[in-house]
DNA sequence: TCGGTTAGAGAAAACGTTTTCTCTTGTTGA
DNA sequence: TCAACAAGAGAAAACGTTTTCTCTAACCGA
C-alpha cells in the first residue's frame, strides 16, 4: 500500500497525490478533495521512513536517562510524550544505567536512526551522564541532569520549592522549624537548605543524612533525646525521608499533624498518597519540565535558537493533611 | 558524511563500498580492508533510514503501555531494551494511559515509521489495553498484560509465586498461615490464592481487599480482634500490604520476623527493602519477562514461528529478613 | 590463437516519498 | 487572430542505501 497504489487508485498520478495530500502544488480543488476521500477510504499512511530519507527530519527523538528506577524519568518522559505526539513525533528511551559504553551505543544507535534531537535526563541535577553529547549534529536539551556548558537546560527550582514549604510551615503558625534532608554533597540539598533558612531564619537546624526512611527516624530520635525545644514544623529533603519522620514521631506518640506538621519533598504520589496521614509535599513539576525540553528540542530542530543557558522551573506545594488546616482556615 | 563521500575517499564505486562493508559480494580482501579502514577513520555510519526503505526493516520497534506509573511497565522495558541493544534495535515508548484515541495515535504513528514489532504490556495481566493490536501488519507480542486470542503471551506464574512463598512459610516452621491480598476480581489474585492453599490447606484463610498499605493494617486489625489463634504466617498480595502489615503488627508490640513471618509480592525494591525490617517477597523476573518478548517479537519478524498461547515465567523468592533465618539455620 | 571462465569492480535499479521542472490546454486581452 | 499567461497535471530527479546485473581484463586449457 503505497502512493503509487493510490495515484493507481485514484487515476492520477503519484506526483498529484503527494500535492492532494500534503496541501501543496495547485490543482482542481475537487482532485484535492476526490485523491483525499480515497487516500481515507483504503486507509493510505506514507512511509516515514521514505519521507524522511527525503526531508532529513524523521519525526522521532531520543529520551537518554541513568534513572534506572525511573521516578524521575517517567513523568519527563510522560511530559514529553504529551508535547510531542501532536507533532508526530515519536520518543526512543534508552536508559543506560551509568554504563558510558552502553550510552555510546544507545546515542550512535540513535544518530543512525537519524533522530531530530535528543533529551538527557537523569536522576541528579548536578551530575551529568556518563556520555558526551556536546558537538552532536542533533540538538540536545538537558532536563533534570547537568549540561554542557553553553547549552539548554532545564531544571527544577529547588529554592523556590523550598520557599514554599517552609513559608507555608510558617503561615499555618509553625514556629521551631528544622530541615531534615540529604547528603550536602547534593547541590540541590544546598540551594533547598539555603532558602529554607532565608525563610525559617540564619539560625534554623539543617541535618543531612542519607535519602532513606530510616534517615527520618534517626533524625527523629536526635532531635527528641536532645532536650531543649523541640520542633513543630520539619521540612523533609524528600519524601521518603518525610515517611520515616511521620512514622517515628508517631511511634513517640507525637501527633501529625496536631503537634507537628511535615511536609516532603518531590510528590512521589505513591509514596506521599500512602502515608498516614497524606504527606503534604512539593512537586517539581516534572512534567511540565518534560513538556518544555520537548518543545524547545523540536525548535532548535526547525532552527530556532533557544536562549542556551540554566533555565529554572517553579515548584508548586501539594497540600495534603500531613500540615494541618490552611492559615485561613485556622 | 554518506557512502558517496566515503567512495571518494577510497577512490571506489559506492557498490564496492557497500559490499565492502557488509562482507558482500567479491573483492580482493586487501580492498575491502582498506575501505573498512577508511570508513572508521572517516567515522561513516550508514543511514538508518535509507536501509530500512529498502530492506523494509528498520530496526525499531515499540513497546506500548498503560502502566503510567511504570512499576511494572520499567523492569520489562529493561529486558525488552537489553535484549534489543545487541542487535541494533531501538525501544519507541508509548504510555497511553487508558485513552483509546491516544493509543491509536500512538499505534499509526509507530507504523507510519516503520516498526519491526510491537510489545504490549501493562499493569495488569488480565486485562488488556485500551486498542486493538489484531490483524497489524506487524508482529505483536503481549508481555504482563492480556493478549488476544491466538497471540503470544507472556506473563509471570502467579500459581508458582505465591507457591513459593508459601512453602517458605512452612519450611522455616510457620504453620497458622494467612493470606492477605487483593481484590477478588484479578486474576492473579485468585490464582495466587488458590496455590496458597494448595499448599497451606484448603481451609486456610484468604482476606481480600485492595492494593494498600491501608488495607493491610486493617487486616491485621481484624486478624488480632478476632480472638482464637492467630497467624504466626502471613503471605501478602503485594509489596504495600505487606508494608502495612509489618507497620500494623509493630504497633501492636507484635516482633517481625520474631512472632509473625510476613511475605509479600513483586519484590517493589524501593519499599521492599525499606520496610523494617527488609521484606522477603517474591519477584516476578519481569526484566526476563521482557528480554523474552523482546526476543521473541524479533523472531517473530524475521519469519520465524513462534507457538502462540500463554507463557507463563516462574517467579523467585528473594529473602530478606521479614521471615527470619533459612530452613536449615533454625 | 581462441572460446570460456573468473575475479574484481562499476552501473543502474530499487525502496517510497517530495519537489521542481516541463508540458498541454484553455483563457484572456489587445 | 495571436501572443501571453495561468491552471492543472505529469515526468523526473532527489534522498542514501543495497543488490543485481553488466563490463573488463586476466587467465586457463585445448
Amino acid at each position: 500500500m503505497t502512493i503509487h497504489d493510490l495515484a493507481r487508485a485514484a487515476g492520477v498520478s503519484v506526483s498529484t497525490v503527494s500535492k492532494a495530500l500534503n496541501d501543496n502544488g495547485r490543482m482542481a480543488a475537487e482532485t484535492r478533495a476526490r485523491i483525499k476521500r480515497i487516500a481515507a477510504e483504503i486507509g493510505f499512511r506514507p512511509n516515514a521512513l521514505a519521507r524522511g530519507l527525503l526531508s532529513s527530519r524523521s519525526f522521532t527523538i531520543g529520551l537518554l536517562t541513568n534513572d534506572t528506577y525511573g521516578r524521575f524519568t517517567l513523568p519527563v518522559m510522560a511530559g514529553v510524550s504529551e508535547a510531542l505526539v501532536d507533532h508526530g513525533v515519536s520518543v526512543f528511551l534508552c536508559a543506560i544505567e551509568d554504563d558510558p559504553a552502553l550510552g555510546k551505543i544507545h546515542v550512535d544507535a540513535m544518530l543512525d536512526k537519524q533522530v531530530d534531537g535528543i533529551i538527557a535526563t537523569g536522576k541528579r541535577t548536578d551530575r551529568s551522564l556518563p556520555v558526551d553529547l556536546a558537538g552532536l549534529p542533533v540538538p540536545v536539551v538537558y532536563a533534570f541532569t547537568a549540561g554542557t556548558p553553553g547549552s539548554v537546560t532545564l531544571t527544577a527550582d529547588d529554592g523556590h520549592g523550598a520557599s514554599l514549604a517552609t513559608t507555608w510551615l510558617k503561615e499555618i503558625g509553625r514556629r521551631r522549624l528544622v530541615h531534615v534532608t540529604g547528603p550536602e554533597s547534593f547541590v540541590s540539598v544546598r540551594e533547598r537548605a539555603s532558602a529554607f533558612r532565608d525563610v525559617a531564619g540564619s539560625d534554623a537546624p539543617v541535618f543531612h543524612g542519607i535519602w532513606s526512611e530510616s534517615w527520618g527516624h534517626e533524625a527523629v530520635a536526635r532531635l527528641w533525646k536532645a532536650g531543649g525545644e523541640r520542633p513543630d514544623g520539619i521540612f523533609c529533603g524528600n519524601d521518603q525521608i518525610a515517611r520515616g519522620v511521620i512514622d517515628a514521631l508517631r511511634a513517640r506518640g507525637v501527633r501529625v499533624p496536631g503537634d507537628v506538621s511535615v511536609v516532603g519533598f518531590d510528590n512521589w504520589e505513591i509514596m506521599a498518597e500512602q502515608t498516614r496521614p497524606p504527606l503534604t509535599t512539593v512537586d517539581m513539576n516534572l512534567k511540565e519540565l518534560g513538556r518544555q525540553a520537548g518543545l524547545m528540542v523540536l525548535a532548535l530542530g526547525r532552527g530556532e535558537t533557544v536562549e542556551p543557558g540554566l533555565r529554572k522551573l517553579p515548584c508548586r506545594l501539594v497540600v495534603r493533611q500531613s500540615c494541618g488546616g490552611r492559615p485561613n482556615e485556622e
